[in-house]
DNA sequence: GTGGATGCAAAGAATTTGCAACCAA
DNA sequence: TTGGTTGCAAATTCTTTGCATCCAC
């Protein structure tokens, strides 16, 4: 994030992207209910990858089942209001992706810590692949390692 | 593969391969039994990301538990000998990487078939990842989208 | 009013674990 | 001989589904 965004204008911006998220839900035709507005809040103001049970806990109280993060979670990606990373152990996060540049994640295989990569050098070997006759083409690159402070508590770890 | 290769000659190459592998359970710690060379077969001969459940089938024959496949999976994971690769819908894969270049995948989020790219931009990018402090620093890509056929039977898809 | 969305509970799939028997080194 | 490995079954975890009720439009 802009570290020069004051916190109302962090709120104010969060607030700018939960619209655009509905109306994306509207222009889809899906209904806008409350589950789903506090789904997306979760999602806002996590500012990176969630797990389904994370948004659930955060969302319970409101009263929202488990069953129904894992539905809209679904619908959300398919209309692509969220997107679908993977930490190596297999398990799946989300993170909003409305209004946000396209970017990668380090992630840190011993505390879990994710980091944004701002840049992106693979769009334009979609094109590649693109021209091996596939359509609809996305990609999906992650980094792991070990961050500064789990190398350090974990003491003389090589590299 | 290399096209000019006879059969004869993959056949030995995978025996190759096969010996290398077994070569580093044993550097390992570990212990060359007849499931774990059954898996490593049927990880070897695929040549390409394999679910757990079809290693599984191959090796049933040979009278080889679920459970074991998912232990030997992990012991081969930490080893080196296989690593995770992940599909669009959260699940895993695992291919065989022993005496083979990095690569990546482009993965028909339709029929779900699995082409090779032979080369990696990214690599480089590792690079700034352990400038940032990260140790023991690998990477993750894959693309997707819908490969030609799929595409033709879907008729009209746009891109 | 009506059809899509939800809650609840139950089913289903994926993965892990405890433990006695087994077998590679 | 001995400790790592396996098979089996049970336990967990993750995710999906059926259905009556509810509520956004």
């Amino acid at each position: 994030m802009n570290p020069l965004m004051s916190k109302e204008e962090i709120n104010r911006d969060d607030d700018r992207l939960l619209e655009e998220a509905v109306a994306m839900l509207k222009k889809s035709g899906h209904r806008v209910t409350q589950p789903r507005i506090a789904i997306l809040k979760a999602l806002i103001s996590e500012k990176g990858p969630i797990k389904i049970e994370d948004i659930h806990r955060r969302v319970s109280d409101r009263n929202c089942d488990l069953a129904t993060v894992y539905r809209c979670i679904g619908a959300f990606e398919k209309i692509g209001i969220v997107r679908r990373c993977f930490f190596p152990d297999g398990s799946s996060l989300f993170e909003f992706i409305v209004g946000g540049d396209h970017h990668h994640h380090i992630i840190c295989t011993s505390c879990r810590k994710v980091e944004t990569i701002d840049v992106c050098v693979v769009d334009g070997l979609e094109r590649l692949v693109h021209n091996r006759g596939y359509r609809n083409v996305s990609h999906m690159l992650e980094f792991f390692g070990v961050c500064e402070n789990c190398a350090q508590s974990e003491d003389g770890k090589t590299d």
